[in-house]
RNA sequence: GUCGGCGUGGCGGAAUGGCAGACGCGCCAGCCUUAGGAGCUGGUGCCCGAAAGGGCGUGGAGGUUCAAAUCCUCUCGCCGACACCA
């Protein structure tokens, strides 16, 4: 050990945990309903709780505490809340590789870890509020909620195609399908049954929850243009094509492209279409079958690829163009989806270049109905642009998007067709034949068929055995609530996305006995001013959360339409050029950094190393500047006296520029915490460091100008840093956090630009600086000094080459 | 293929029409020191120059503007989402 006297260093594994205790002793971030103040609802997607967090994972909360803690020190009563999405299957892969251990043990024993994690980092939630979706007090009212979709119609059973393992006897998420083959058992193919399943009528919502976005304007951009796409709704129009031969059947097709009806040289069904067996004639019967089987036995995936070629079979069967009368043959072909649109397509090769590949392949005809600009002769290629109509008898001449209408009025007007609106949105399959998530709470009875459990049973709890719920007897044995016949329970449960589109309504009243949510006080937080995650969700989870609120509000339980307000996607944290993870082995652990940098600086740093929305990469050096940082904010406070003097500043500081520079700090500080640009906002806190050290070392006094800077800089830095700012408070004998800190408020006298300076130079030689009024923006005030007598006479009739407009703070802060 | 995003020093990145490279890392030189992964001072885009100073510079090519990393057109490269939705 050196005798030499040290400068004093902030040892954080003393301080963080001290500081953790009086938080949590104090309830700092308990969140009250019945606050006279403006409330803030700061809101991050709750996890999957996976145990041990490395600092990949805390990148999004030390946002939200950051946001949270600044916001409180603002005067808004906060409501920043955590939980848990606790349903789901990596607790029953567990479970499988660990016989004896029940799904919930294990993610109760996960969710225990993350917590402590959480705290160590000094996150600051409402514990109180904490909600977790696999315990029977939350999931009740996920039953409640299905309970609702169904009573207002919103809730069905259809046959459904789903992957099926012979040998699990269970149905199979998709991502559980390797190469056809389940995943536990290589050898054995998946098979496709069409089950009955649940489903939620999500495409009732289809054009609100398209037509809301254009109001989510604090929405990442990325993310409505995704979620537009996946709602995908095209206009266009129904058309009835009679079958040759079989008088009174038709086929009706939908198409985009009604002003292209005349080009249509061949009609093509989906496999599962209906009407296939009906229309393919006896000698093409057997060619049909064999390709609709085998078609059936494809997965999505292989069928939807682009890649492959397209394939199909001739039917034999003719149908009636009833634009013009002429015959053209049906074929069956896999790509055409049943489930889009009406199942079965004209084909119009000249202007689709699926069909263009089809019918090339099949020699099939190809006749050009719209005119393609600087085309003459047979097309090379489809031609999909607009253009004016040619063999298309009556509409010949119009500008196709003028035929569009035309050609619709007259199928309307003929009755053999109509417009026609389509989505590529789906309803929602909910139901999954797993045992950890919440029962879907229906009753099948002999008599009364598929009866609802009534509210006052809920919740229908799992049975305390892991094992498949249809496996059973026991548990789903029951009786029919209408008329006590014996009956049984539904024995699948629900998508763990349900859990997780309302738990942030649950947050509002979280331990209310009597409903999933108390409206008035759900009415009182909602919307969410702030929602933090990852952009892997910014279609399902957001999705369907905005469903839900706007289901809630038809049943009049919410007066919000929309659950988020602002919405942010955080980037994810690499190191060694991957995504930290468990798996890839690459996490830095909470615990390790906690006990070497401290947490502060891991937060600190975690915020200042890029660009929040981008992914970053972690290195060693950039966590060791933050720690030099915090170790140099700590002397600059607690002992200036320290900071040697000898060197002397060659800038020197006065009292003025550090004023200033208070002032400037806290300004950009706060808009840039605002709008979670943490980077830029450490970077002033730097700066601000920085010229506070050159003050001192100018020979500066310490004096009220002193003090000042110095308050500032710890409250600035406490969101992001709270622990050693608190104990810096706590040495300077003052209140910080715990005494509700008020945040500084830009002081409008500094901060305001009561003037721009124009630097005007000619040839680099000549310059003049000309100072123009504030209230003028740049482009005027330029145009204004431009036009001004003093410059005219700098310039001499000759253009200036370099004109600089000079904000006065600038002019100030730089000598 | 379609849609979206991004290209700036040795590195992470600032600057959203007004001093390009803030802030930090790294590196160079020096100081201090019972020596140390500590602290302090100065320097650090590229080229010419002893310096003063000058020239060039935001993937590339054009354009708009007194002024462009920023806006427009084309182009090259990387990343992401969707992917036969008729």
């Amino acid at each position: 050990m050196a005798s030499r006297p040290r400068r004093s260093q902030y040892l954080p594994q003393e301080i963080e945990p001290k500081w953790q205790k009086i938080w949590e002793e104090h309830g700092v971030m308990k969140a009250s309903d019945g606050s006279p103040k403006p409330k803030f609802y700061d809101l991050v997607m709750y996890p999957y709780p996976s145990g041990e967090l490395h600092m990949g994972h805390a990148r999004n909360y030390v946002m939200g505490d950051a946001l949270a803690r600044m916001k409180r020190m603002q005067g808004f009563e906060v409501l920043h809340p955590f939980g848990w999405d606790a349903f789901g299957l990596p607790a029953e892969n567990a479970a499988m590789k660990h016989p004896g251990l029940h799904p919930e043990k294990w993610t109760l024993d996960n969710i225990a870890e993350s917590k402590r994690d959480l705290k160590m980092m000094g996150i600051l939630y409402d514990w109180d509020r904490e909600v977790t979706s696999c315990m029977p007090d939350y999931y009740r009212w996920t039953q409640w909620l299905f309970l609702l979709m169904l009573e207002r119609g919103l809730a069905y059973r259809a046959k459904a195609p789903v992957n099926w393992c012979p040998v699990d006897k269970t149905v199979l998420a998709n991502e559980q399908v390797i190469n056809g083959r389940c995943w536990r058992h290589p050898d054995v193919e998946v098979e496709k049954r069409d089950l009955e399943q649940w489903f939620l009528r999500i495409t009732d919502y289809a054009d609100r929850l398209l037509d809301d976005l254009a109001a989510l304007d604090r929405w990442p951009q990325k993310v409505r243009v995704m979620q537009t796409n996946w709602i995908g709704r095209s206009m266009g129009a129904e058309v009835d094509f009679p079958v040759d031969g079989l008088p009174g059947e038709s086929v009706r097709i939908y198409t985009t492209r009604p002003d292209t009806l005349f080009g249509a040289t061949f009609m093509v069904l989906a496999p599962e279409h209906p009407l296939v067996e009906k229309v393919t004639t006896e000698k093409h019967r057997a060619r049909v079958r064999k390709y609709v089987e085998q078609a059936r036995k494809e997965t999505e995936i292989e069928r939807l690829s682009t890649e492959r070629d397209k394939t199909g079979v001739g039917t034999g069967g003719f149908a009636i163009n009833p634009m013009n009368g002429e015959k053209i043959p049906m074929w069956v072909a896999d790509y055409v989806l049943v489930t889009y649109g009406t199942g079965a397509i004209m084909a119009v090769p000249a202007h689709d270049e699926r069909d263009f590949e089809f019918a090339q392949r099949y020699d099939l005809p190809i006749r050009q109905v719209i005119s393609a600009p600087g085309e003459n002769g047979p097309l090379r290629q489809a031609y999909e642009g607009p253009g004016v109509l040619v063999n298309s008898g009556p509409f010949n001449g119009l500008e196709s998007s003028v035929a569009f209408e035309k050609i619709c009025d007259w199928l309307e007007s003929a009755g053999i067709g109509k417009r026609s609106v389509k989505y590529r949105l789906r309803d929602w399959l909910i139901s999954r034949q797993r045992y950890w998530g919440a029962p879907i709470p229906v009753v099948y009875c002999p008599t009364h068929g598929i009866v609802p459990v009534p509210a006052d049973q809920l919740p229908v709890e799992l049975p305390p055995e892991y094992k498949p719920l249809s496996e059973q007897p026991d548990w789903y044995r029951t009786t029919c609530p209408i008329g006590g016949e014996e009956a049984r329970r539904e024995t699948d449960t629900m998508d763990t996305f349900i859990d997780s589109s309302w738990y942030f309504l649950r947050y509002a009243s979280p331990h209310d006995e009597r409903s999933a949510f108390d409206p008035e006080l759900a009415n009182h937080w909602m919307a969410v001013d702030q929602y933090t995650g990852g952009v892997e969700h910014a279609i399902l989870h957001l999705l369907y959360s905005r469903f839900f609120t706007k289901v809630l509000h038809d049943a009049g339980l919410l007066e919000v339409t929309e659950p988020f307000a602002r919405l942010f996607n955080q980037g994810m944290v690499k190191r060694f050029g991957q995504v930290m993870a468990k798996s890839a082995g690459n996490g830095v652990s909470i615990a390790q950094l906690s006990s070497e940098q401290g947490a502060d600086a891991g937060r600190v740093y975690e915020m200042f190393i890029g660009p929040p929305e981008e992914d970053v990469e972690w290195n060693e050096a950039g966590l060791n500047g933050v720690v030099k940082f915090l170790q140099r904010v700590w002397r600059l406070v607690l002992e200036p006296e320290s900071i040697d003097m000898e060197a002397g500043a060659v800038v020197a500081v006065d009292a003025g520029v550090l004023r200033r520079r208070v002032a400037q700090t806290v300004g950009r500080v706060t808009e840039h915490y605002d709008e979670l640009r943490f980077n830029t906002a450490v970077a002033f806190l730097m700066e601000l460091a920085n010229t506070m050290q050159d003050y001192l070392q100018g020979g500066g006094a310490r004096d009220a100008d002193w003090d000042s800077a110095v308050r500032v800089l710890i409250t600035l830095l406490d969101p992001l840093a709270p622990h050693v700012c608190e104990e810096m408070w706590e040495r300077l004998g003052e209140k910080g956090l715990l005494a509700d800190a008020p945040w500084p408020v830009f002081e409008a006298a500094v901060a305001a630009e009561p003037k721009v300076t124009l630097v005007v130079q000619v040839a680099g030689k000549v310059r003049d600086r000309l100072e123009v009024d504030t209230g003028l923006s740049e482009g005027d005030a330029v145009a204004a000094a431009l036009a001004s007598q003093k410059v005219r006479g700098a310039l001499d009739g000759r253009s200036p080459s370099k004109v600089v407009y000079v904000p006065d703070r600038l002019i100030n802060l730089v000598p």
